[in-house]
DNA sequence: GCATATTTGTCCGTATGTATA
DNA sequence: CTATACATACGGACAAATATG
């Protein structure tokens, strides 16, 4: 019996919508830069074209759609200026995070079981859930600030993130190597001292970003 | 020949109902928590309903509206805590910019002419004006960073920091005091002594801070 | 606690302008 | 250049939820 309308539950239709197709987006459902015609997608879930563009107005916000006048909305594409700039984001933020960080945080047994899980599956070679593990593993540090507008903001740029992810063939094991240097970032930023947690943050994000930018750069040559 | 619709140029109708709703609600032109009517203001902007759901849609996801489910939308009234996180997050965010600052960048130019601005307005008590001088120091500060996603994550604190000070009576001359401690920002950080910029730049913040939470108490309090 | 009026949530039909084949 | 397709925006309609007396 699966609900065919509103499964998001008490959200509003428009924000359902929205929450299915930014998972689509993310999980490379549509190719980059592919026209989303309001009529087909409206269609596609269901539901009118005045909700659907509601739904759309909120992805663009996010980035994650990008709004042409009177052409209609297309499926972004994160390149490579975009990429150096939410890396550059995520330095700032996470930055913050790692210096704000206060022993005792319930953020702390948060990040540690996510060290743990992340190693199981990447035993198991599940790239795509270590992703997942990955990403939550950075929120969760974000999350030692207790600032909502912090979380959402780094939420916003991590959502680019995974798009652009979603859009490199081979995304998932892009994080495969970081399990590990999340385990280094993670004592690091226990241990109390802030310069050692920021030098370990900008080897990781350094790391992944050229990761990222390697696999966009083989992608375009293609 | 004046077009009279869509004067905003050739961004969306909702998007340019958006943007007037958001200059009414910085002046302070509602009440604060005060529940805006679909039908009410769709007629007042002559719009549809459908539009300006868009641009609800649109200012909700800036933290200006907020939506309860089946009730529709209100103005928002940021608190106490609000304020904290706010100022949370323009610490993280302006912490990075003078850190990230490099010599020569135009931004300096911007920031030492947007110094000369506040001081006249200052001298002609003009503090409307003051005010908003300051916000685009900060705003130019962070630009600092030539970070598109920064800015625009900035901008949406600094909007809601706006909405903040329109609902205080006495919003604008809080900016008052701060036009030199602007002065001593900027020299810190063309100094490139990133230590004592950012020493600066926390007094500039904790004070600022301390200003609109004595306000907003001094509000509630009455 | 109930009946009624108001408002939101959602959809549809349609007219107009704009971009593209 | 014309024609087609589509986005834009409007107004009306109705069910469901909420507020009001």
């Amino acid at each position: 019996m699966s609900g065919e309308k509103n499964e998001g539950g008490d959200r509003s239709l428009a924000e359902a919508v929205a929450d299915q197709l930014r998972e689509a987006l993310i999980a490379g459902t549509f190719s980059p830069g592919q026209k989303l015609s309001e009529q087909q997608v409206a269609a596609e879930y269901g539901v009118s074209r005045n909700t659907l563009r509601e739904a759309f107005r909120f992805l663009t916000s996010q980035r994650l759609l990008t709004y042409v006048q009177n052409r209609g909305v297309f499926v972004a594409t994160p390149d490579a200026e975009a990429v150096i700039d939410i890396y550059r984001v995520r330095s700032v933020i996470q930055r913050g995070a790692v210096q704000m960080a206060t022993r005792g945080h319930p953020a702390f047994a948060r990040m540690h079981a996510l060290v743990l899980q992340g190693r199981e599956y990447g035993a198991s070679e599940d790239w795509r859930r270590v992703g997942t593990i990955n990403m939550e593993f950075h929120r969760a540090m974000v999350s030692l600030c207790d600032s909502p507008r912090l979380s959402s903001a780094f939420d916003l740029v991590l959502a680019e993130l995974r798009l652009a992810f979603g859009q490199l063939d081979e995304g998932a094991h892009l994080h495969a190597p970081y399990v590990s240097l999340n385990e280094n970032l993670l004592t690091a930023i226990e241990s109390g001292n802030a310069m050692d947690a920021v030098a370990e943050l900008d080897a990781y994000l350094l790391k992944s970003e050229r990761g990222v930018q390697a696999a966009l750069q083989r992608k375009l040559s293609r």
